[in-house]
DNA sequence: TCAACATATGCGTTTTTGCGCATATGAAAA
DNA sequence: TTTTCATATGCGCAAAAACGCATATGTTGA
């Protein structure tokens, strides 16, 4: 039950549940900096919130050079699945500012 | 946004998620003792969890005389409707005493 | 080797959440 | 109309969560 828990509890935060949504909806790998750049958060705070879903097992991450990217767990589980599906329904215009912001880094990406 | 966050968080507490799971799975409006007897846990925390489910607009209620009711409020989007099913991945096998314990109590009530 | 950059974390504080206890409210039964 | 039963809630406390600040760690580039 307590896998279920730390799930539920990893996605009732603002900050975290704006984290799975980008990564649900841009199908990237993103880093740090970047998502604060894209939530306008403190450091500090989106390194310690994606701790929270790293250990939901919601995230994972890869480190390239300085750089740690973090991106979505491959699905392993009907109730995971499940739950991708149900933050997909959460609508764009919910995070307006955010995607606006996350599309315009992502183009300016250096290849 | 707090609407879904709200809704994450009445999930991630497990007296809560039980009587959501309870609900989902028995198909029937539960009273307030019932519950009370099935998790065998206080009046009093039963209530007021069931308050915060109410808040996040996932149970409705309904007074029958001393008793009052609860039961899942009609699915009524997208989301919830995922919600739902997500909720119902979740494994019997992790309820077994809650769910042997409810059946009993339904079987045994008056028509 | 040292400075600059990206990320993580320890510590103390504030906020939020859950709980136990007592009690209030409201309906039904005696 | 008083008692009993079912449910809800106010209050105080304890545990957990989130945060700000400072700083540690680790990597790259000068």
């Amino acid at each position: 039950m307590d896998e279920y828990i730390n799930i539920f509890k990893a996605l009732s935060d603002a900050t975290r549940l704006k984290i799975v949504w980008l990564l649900t909806n841009i199908d990237e790998k993103i880093c740090v900096s970047e998502i604060v750049e894209v939530l306008d958060e403190y450091q500090y705070n989106v390194s310690r919130h994606l701790k929270i879903l790293k250990k939901a097992k919601l995230v994972e991450e890869i480190k390239e050079g300085k750089w740690v990217f973090y991106y979505l767990t491959p699905i392993n589980s009907e109730f995971r699945q499940l739950i991708q599906e149900t933050i997909k329904t959460i609508p764009e215009s919910q995070m307006n500012k955010e995607i606006h912001k996350c599309k315009i880094l992502l183009a300016e990406r250096p290849k």
